[in-house]
DNA sequence: TCGTGTTTAGGTCTCT
DNA sequence: AGAGACCTAAACACGA
């Protein structure tokens, strides 16, 4: 059974400890809810639709410049939406959605500016009836959402139509999305960028001279397509690492303080439920000019793991090399049948909920630490009691 | 100057 | 308990 979650543990992501009891959703309410959206038609799996634009209940929020919700679906393919959001993005590509454009705070069903105060309506999950829309307060934006920066940046990516995306960009897909990165940014922008400075599975995709700017472009590694299985995005259960280390000792540095166990083991050949890369897929025939085909790490700059030269010089094919490869991985689950993009996207923790359910899903995050709640740093932080950002993460009980 | 990117270091937590 | 995934802080270099 897919999408089967633990919740006896997450008194906080599953909404009780900053409601009074009255208000209180119960986790399977909440899982309920999310469930019922995940499988209604056409939106299973498809990585792409929003229910927004179809659900009565939640209404798509509308991006500035668009006077009603967008009809279609896929991002990037939204009708009217990528115009409108494709201005000012250094990609020339529709931003994820999500982006600063589309969930800001102006869209709040409330309309508050601070983003603090939600007003929900709700489907019962007893009786499937639509309850008149109920005020909820909820001080939600020290609740930090359980997804590690590694995955929010992968949903960020492939939310993006092309793929990839400044850092900069990153920030702010994080920002929208999240309240809760709207404090502390220093904090979490510094683990961000060496979250995409020491994990293999992000690649740095440089700027064409025509278009200046600041930073690089950053893009998922083509072979790192699936490290968050069935589109959970919570812990991976591998690190995804390029085989190149290995043989020539540079690339992205391994050798921190965790390094060094991670050498350990690159060198015993790693595990064999590894999402490593020894063994890369290779592409099949693309509409896309051959030189500039990236067939797998090994075409990518044996000194810096990067994109090589053809690349460089054609960036723009690039998201759609990462998009084509992402799709070679091995399915996991062969016997779920699921095309590799469905797959992706079926969990109650992946993107597609995250941006189906946008009121929804920030409604049910309290942060960490338990029913005492989150306590309030020097800084105005998100830690819990303990310190402990790992307290109250979802297990996701996968296939069980 | 500031944003970006790399690297090191040390810590917590989960899983086996 | 050990290994691994992840978080946080910080120093440093580089370029717009």
């Amino acid at each position: 059974m897919l999408s089967a979650v633990k919740m006896e543990d997450l008194p906080e992501w599953s909404g009780s400890s900053y409601y009074g009891e009255a208000e209180c959703y119960s986790a399977a309410a909440n899982m309920n809810s999310m469930s019922s959206y995940m499988n209604a038609p056409g939106m299973t799996g498809s990585g792409h639709m929003n229910a927004h634009y179809m659900n009565p209940v939640h209404p798509a929020p509308v991006p500035p410049g668009l006077s009603h919700p967008p009809t279609g679906s896929g991002t990037g393919m939204i009708p009217g939406l990528n115009s409108a959001l494709q201005a000012g993005t250094s990609t020339g590509c529709a931003p994820p959605y999500g982006s600063a454009q589309g969930l800001s705070s102006e869209h709040y069903q409330d309309g508050s500016e601070d983003s603090k105060v939600y007003r929900l309506s709700y489907r019962s999950p007893v009786y499937g009836q639509v309850r008149e829309p109920k005020p909820y307060r909820r001080s939600y934006t020290h609740a930090k959402p359980p997804y590690s920066y590694i995955s929010l940046i992968t949903m960020a990516l492939q939310q993006s139509s092309c793929k990839m995306l400044t850092l900069n960009e990153l920030y702010t897909w994080i920002t929208d999305l999240f309240p809760f990165y709207r404090q502390n940014q220093q904090r979490w922008q510094n683990s961000i960028r060496h979250s995409l400075s020491f994990n293999d599975c992000f690649i740095k995709v440089p700027r064409l001279p025509d278009r200046p700017g600041k930073g690089s472009f950053w893009a998922l590694h083509p072979d790192s397509g699936n490290m968050f299985e069935n589109g959970c995005y919570l812990r991976r259960q591998k690190r995804f690492k390029t085989g190149k280390q290995q043989a020539t000792g540079t690339g992205k540095q391994q050798s921190t303080s965790t390094g060094g166990k991670e050498e350990k083991e690159e060198s015993s050949g790693g595990k064999s439920n590894s999402v490593t890369s020894d063994s890369p897929p290779s592409l099949p025939p693309s509409s896309s000019s051959p030189p500039a085909t990236l067939k797998s790490h090994q075409d990518l700059d044996p000194v810096q793991q990067r994109v090589p030269s053809p690349l460089v010089h054609t960036p723009h094919l690039y998201p759609m090399l990462v998009h084509e490869a992402s799709h070679l991985k091995p399915d996991p689950h062969p016997h779920h049948h699921y095309p590799p993009h469905l797959y992706s996207f079926n969990h109650p923790f992946s993107i597609n909920n995250l941006m189906n359910e946008p009121q929804l899903h920030r409604l049910e995050y309290g942060g960490y630490g338990g029913q005492t709640g989150v306590k309030q740093g020097p800084d105005n932080g998100a830690m819990p009691d303990n310190g402990n950002y790992y307290r109250g993460v979802y297990r996701p009980l996968m296939n069980s």
